[in-house]
DNA sequence: CGTTGTGAAATGATTCACAGCT
DNA sequence: AGCTGTGAATCATTTCACAACG
């Protein structure tokens, strides 16, 4: 495969967006899809998707289009969703409640090990079939699982606190849904989800449509 | 204001950012900031905040900064925070309860006047002081309530025509959690948030720091 | 004929570097 | 001296346009 060094950011997210409409489809093992069909299904341009694609080697045959079984299986070679994560949940709070209840996480290859909260309230409980450890063995459990990615869903306060001890387990990728920027060690890979800049984001574009009619 | 065509993306999603970084600190009315403090904050270089402010006019002082009570206001006023958004959630399932229990939102100026959901043992509760609406009452109630934004946490099949009863409700602008496009028309501002998305993101991006590592 | 893959051109965003203000 | 605002330069991404292929 192509070196992963010199992937424009935008077009992982793309890539993903392909996967997703890929995934939605039932297709027989002919059935192809053409680079038009994608660029509609998640709206950008039919050029933009072969220059995303063309990326990592040449998936597609000209006349034809691109085999959707194939394609989608190399997508999910590139993204890494052809294998398995070790994943743990820190924060049983509202996000983490919600993540530990989402269910479609398994079958994108994310396997929950374990979840930690601070509350005394809720350590011990269950939630989605995962149950609630303290926090205060985050560190060590981490460790013992080997776990590679942790989502992060403890207050601002804590967050930076949280991450370092995930770091210190062993996590080489944080999902932070905690409002602030974390600063951790450069190899470990950060990204970040905020519902307020989300909203702010869109409030901005809905006043920028009314203002240029 | 200056005009809000031309506004480069990335630095809309900085502006929040910065905004996100202002709220959390305690200033006095005489408090600087530079652009310094502000790109360590968030993790960018300082040149790209002045830039990133300057798009908006003209807000610090040379050899001072910037005046933190003051930046902040005219944060708030460019992302749209600075008056009140009538919101109303679709969908009131794991993410539709969290944003439902959230909290912060109307401490942030969305005001959420609805919830709707298609479940008849959900339809009826109550979730986080917000009672559920049967989604067939959705349309006739966003145009009585005068609704704004409408944030979409249904399931992917049901999205697209959520999201079309929502524009005919007089929404103009959709929170988007449900993993598909949305086609609508063009002056409909559509921001949107897929979990899965994120991960893959994040999973890359550790694959990369290990090939190159 | 439809479609890919891809150089070349165009557009967009970031960084540099420094004049000018406090 | 410290810091902003900004034109110019660099770097990144997207779009164009078309040769080559099935």
């Amino acid at each position: 495969m192509t070196s992963r060094e010199r992937v424009p950011q935008p077009t992982v997210k793309r890539l993903s967006l392909y996967l997703r409409d890929l995934e939605g489809r039932n297709d027989s093992p002919r059935d192809t899809v053409s680079s038009r069909d994608l660029a509609e299904a998640i709206g950008v341009t039919d050029a933009q998707v072969r220059k995303d694609l063309a990326v990592f080697g040449q998936f597609g045959q000209p006349g034809i289009g691109y085999r959707a079984i194939d394609l989608r299986q190399a997508l999910r070679k590139i993204l890494g969703t052809d294998r398995r994560w070790r994943t743990v949940v820190a924060g049983a709070g509202n996000i983490g409640r919600a993540v530990l209840n989402y269910g479609r996480l398994e079958g994108k290859g994310f396997d929950i090990l374990a979840a930690f909260d601070s509350d005394p309230q809720v350590i011990g409980t269950t939630i989605g079939a995962h149950r609630i450890h303290s926090v205060t063995e985050l560190e060590e459990t981490c460790r013992t699982l080997s776990a590679e990615v942790g989502m992060l869903a403890v207050p601002a306060s804590a967050a930076q606190s949280v991450a370092e001890q995930l770091v210190r387990g062993g996590v080489c990728g944080i999902l932070n849904f905690a409002p602030v920027h974390l600063s951790l060690p450069p190899h470990i890979a950060i990204t970040s989800v905020d519902l307020t800049v989300s909203l702010e984001q869109l409030v901005f574009r809905i006043a920028a449509n009314q203002g240029s009619g």
